[in-house]
DNA sequence: GCGTTCTTGTCCATATTATGGACAGAACCA
DNA sequence: TGGTTCTGTCCATAATATGGACAAGAACGC
């Protein structure tokens, strides 16, 4: 597959896009944009005011910064919802959520990025409540985002984690420490971050993969570090693994 | 303002993705995207093929049809759901639904469209159920359409109306007849068609504006058309003004 | 069978379009 | 005050997107 040609101008617009949807409801000011995408500021000046023309970015009044606009969602009604994965996994969270008691996601892999998609509160009174619904990371920095890598030929996770490289500072990571928890978590069968991107939090994660071999999404569990003990880790690994099984079931049948 | 230049091929893009949108999950065939969007046909082919290799655009592989892709929702993840307006036309929709029983609809304005936000249905036996959520039609072929046209200026109106000529073919009406029915709906005060998109049915569209004037939206009722009478009519109509009302206050406030 | 009309896909010379270096103003801090 | 961030704009230029022309497959009629 070479990639087609003749749309340079598409392809910047859809990168500038998703960096923006990485900023959430707050936004992205212009020049972390610029910084991310390696493009130049007059170029990525011209594609977001396009877009703000047209309704599918949006710019904040008060702090300058761009972010999503309200046509984007108004384009994705065209879709059914909820999707697939989604609803297939619904039974798998609801046991899961119930047997552990703490914090689980649903992540998906979108281009070179995790977005969160689901999330269970469990019944245990301390919750990492963290990360939300669409919340948008660079494949990597995340424990489900490891997991995902863990669960792709090695040559390809390389590409996606070398395209993140310039995204890790901000998360205070590198190239070679992903890749090496990439390799750990292919070791143990299950991504796992000691320290998660809150302060005293441990995760989780196992990786979902759809019929044709390719991971689809991570199933995590989030807690204070304190909760996750080896023999508990032990425990909740287990439990994620047989519903990932489950998912990936229902998906394939 | 004058359109910033330099950024053909993403409007170009994004035109394409609209019409997509009204296609659902069916999708359109690229024959009527060519049509309706007025380009070329190798443009629209490589712009297609474009975003299918983005994931933004999916095609059907049974029909051949294109529709709007996965990362679509995904990108739309970034904004919190439900809108401001959906919220605040809540307690409206739900007063009005108990009191008329037949089927509502929250239509808003995107573009050069209608698209169906939300719909109640009521307690009637028989519910016009043809609008879905998500439904996105030219502006002028519907009675939201014509209702959300009439509170805006004549000029604009018009505007949008010569936009749509095309599309309006498939709908069987043309730019004479919408043109008509937004003037009766502005001395009516709300709009109305004896002839709903669906035969034997007929709907009534208020229209909702923004604090600064702007016609955001209309609220609208379907029914078989022997309920709504001339009297019934009266009755209706009067229940969906004062709550297009209550939303505007909504909103303002 | 064979022509007709619909569709989608591809090529490539061309000119239109998007690009980005350079310049500039605004806001903030020391 | 100068230094450092940020955002916005201009315009000559090169690279890019464009669309006419050609091709091939699918559906229909007879």
């Amino acid at each position: 597959m070479e990639p087609r040609q003749g749309a340079q101008a598409i392809r910047r617009a859809l990168a500038v896009l998703r960096i923006l949807a990485a900023g959430r409801e707050d936004g992205v000011p212009l020049a972390e944009v610029v910084r991310t995408t390696g493009l130049t500021r007059p170029t990525v000046h011209r594609i977001v005011h396009v877009l703000i023309e047209e309704g599918i970015v949006e710019r904040h009044a008060r702090t300058g910064r761009y972010a999503i606009g309200n046509q984007v969602p108004e384009l994705a009604l065209a879709r059914p919802r909820p999707s697939r994965l989604l609803i297939a996994a619904n039974p798998s969270l609801q046991r899961a959520s119930a047997a552990i008691g703490d914090t689980l996601f649903l992540t998906v892999r979108t281009g070179n990025d995790t977005l969160c998609v689901d999330r269970r509160i469990g019944v245990y009174p301390i919750q990492v409540l963290s990360i939300e619904v669409g919340a948008r990371r660079p494949l990597g920095v995340s424990s489900a985002g490891v997991a995902i890598l863990a669960a792709m030929p090695g040559q390809e996770a390389r590409k996606i984690v070398a395209a993140n490289e310039k995204r890790f500072e901000a998360y205070r990571t590198d190239v070679a420490t992903v890749l090496g928890e990439v390799t750990a978590a292919r070791r143990l069968g299950y991504g796992m971050r000691e320290i998660g991107l809150v302060q005293g939090t441990k995760s989780i994660s196992t990786w979902i993969k759809t019929p044709d071999g390719q991971p689809a999404a991570a199933m995590t569990v989030s807690a204070v570090r304190t909760r996750l003990g080896p023999r508990r880790e032990q425990e909740v690994a287990e439990i994620l693994l047989r519903e990932a099984r489950a998912i990936e079931q229902a998906i394939g049948g």
